[in-house]
This record gives C-alpha cells, structure tokens and sequence, in this order.
DNA sequence: GTGGGGCTTCCCAATATGGGAAGGTCAAGG
DNA sequence: CCTTGACCTTCCCATATTGGGAAGCCCCAC
C-alpha cells in the first residue's frame, strides 16, 4: 500500500489533485490507521487513466464518464467513441477560434509600423465604432 | 448620459461586465444623485474597445495594457505590435496543443469499432502503463 | 527527544462570466 | 396617492482546474 506521495510519484499526478479528485468523487482511498491515505495498484491505475485522459483534454466529468466505462466490462465501444468524437469537435472548435483571432491579429500587426510612432491598425481596430 | 443599462446596449457589453470591469479599474463611471452609474461618450468606447479586445482574446491584464496605449498619444507602434504579437503567439500555441489533442483522438476513434463489442483502442490507450 | 519530512485539513489564488437575492429609485397609470 | 414594473444598487455564489501556503499531526532516524 502506498502513501499519497508515492502514488502520486507513480502515476504523475500531484498528491494536491488526487485529494481533490477524492473530493469530487473520481478516486477513492483507503485510510491507514494513523488517518493516511492508502493506494493500491488499482487506485494508481485509475489515476494514471485521469492524468492520461486530462492530457487529451478530456474535462473531468468527461473522464468520470470514461472511468464508468473503463469499469463497466459490457460497455458497447461505441458510446467511448461517441464520447470521444464529440469532445474532438469541442477541441475543433475552440482551437478554430484561437486560430482566427490569431489570423486577424497577425494580418493586422502586418500592417503595423511597429517603430515610435504612435498610429497603429491594431489599436484603430479596436476602436471601431461597429 | 447613459444609464448602465443604455451604455450596455451601445457597447455589446452587459452590464454585469461593465460593473465587473469598474471593480478591477479598466473602466471609470460618474455617479448621479441617485448613485446609479452614468456613462458618456468617451466611456462607451472604452467598453467597446475592451469588447474588441476581447474579442481577439487578449486578457483583461492585455486590454489594460492597450487601454493605457491607446490612451497614450504619445505611444509607440512598435509597443502595441509586440503586445500584440506576443499574444499571437500565444493564441497559436494553445491551438496546436488543443489540435494536437484533437488529431491523436480522432485516430484512436478512427479505430475503434464503434459497436456493441466493449474493446475499444481509446480506453486501451488511457489504461496505458507509461 | 528532537529535527525533518510527509501527511492532514482548510483557506485563498488565478481565469472571465453570469445567476440570483434583497432592496432602492423612478415613471406611468389607475 | 399608491401600486406596479422596469431598472438600478450591492453582495454572495457558481463555473473548471490547478496550485500555494498555513497550522497542526505522525513517524522515523539520529
């Protein structure tokens, strides 16, 4: 059984997230007698599968989703896949809206001067009266 | 002079944002002798130069910066350009880690059966040991 | 038995936006 | 004159995720 610090040391998440993931119910801990969390090979794993699905993006109640159907040993692929696909678009979506402002940045700063002085299309941009 | 409600109306920003803004000084209001808020010309532009701003996605702590050079007439192009390059990059980098994401999921979607079988390559890769 | 490192809980911070309650103000209309 | 409704005020709370830090307990090595 491993304390906080070495499961965290073994999965790569902070020992602060694990206690938080506890405190919204996504992970679950034994205690010893001295009031010390403890964790088993299982409870590493599932740890390992959060920080896994956090690094694709997943939000958390996403990955409670995930980690129900992680458990669930009947559970059709195709609503994984259904989870997946839409949290793909979401990730579509928002990096395409990153990706045009930063296209309407650019193609303004383009046209910038960028020496002292003070007339910019930038800040013309963002004074417009629309 | 506008009440909030009007100044909210010109400016595409609500009033409950104009209020927020007040709170963290990137923007000012006159009071009349009712204590509600009023706003005048030069105060709705502000408001929709920070909706611009934002719009673009720079931070509130970046629309203070614009606000302050924007207000500076004696300001350097070159000031806003890298202000505004430097979120640019910003911008970029957030939405290649977000298409990064995005792209390795569509793959392991792209073969998952999608059925009624429970095996499933996403939850394989979640449960990676690594 | 003392020091240090790890553990506990609890509070606070950041980001930006909004919901909602409780109460003040004002104009219109019965 | 009084009510009603629309607007305003302030204050608290919520969202999502991660971290910093304090105060205090536990245990091992020296």
């Amino acid at each position: 059984m491993k304390s906080i610090g070495e499961a965290a040391a073994e999965s790569g998440v902070s020992a602060k997230m694990i206690r938080h993931y506890e405190s919204i119910g996504l992970v679950d801990a034994q205690r010893a007698a001295n009031n010390y969390r403890t964790y088993g090979k299982d409870e590493v794993a599932v740890l390992r599968f959060i920080r896994h699905a956090r690094a694709l993006g997943f939000p958390l109640e996403d990955v409670r989703r995930l980690l129900d159907l992680w458990r669930d040993r009947n559970r059709a692929s195709a609503e994984v896949k259904r989870l997946a696909l839409d949290h793909v678009a979401t990730l579509e979506a928002k990096a395409d809206s990153l990706r045009a402002m930063a296209t309407s940045l650019r193609h303004l700063a383009a046209h910038c001067h960028g020496d002292a002085r003070p007339d910019c299309p930038i800040i013309a941009e963002l004074e417009k009266k629309d």
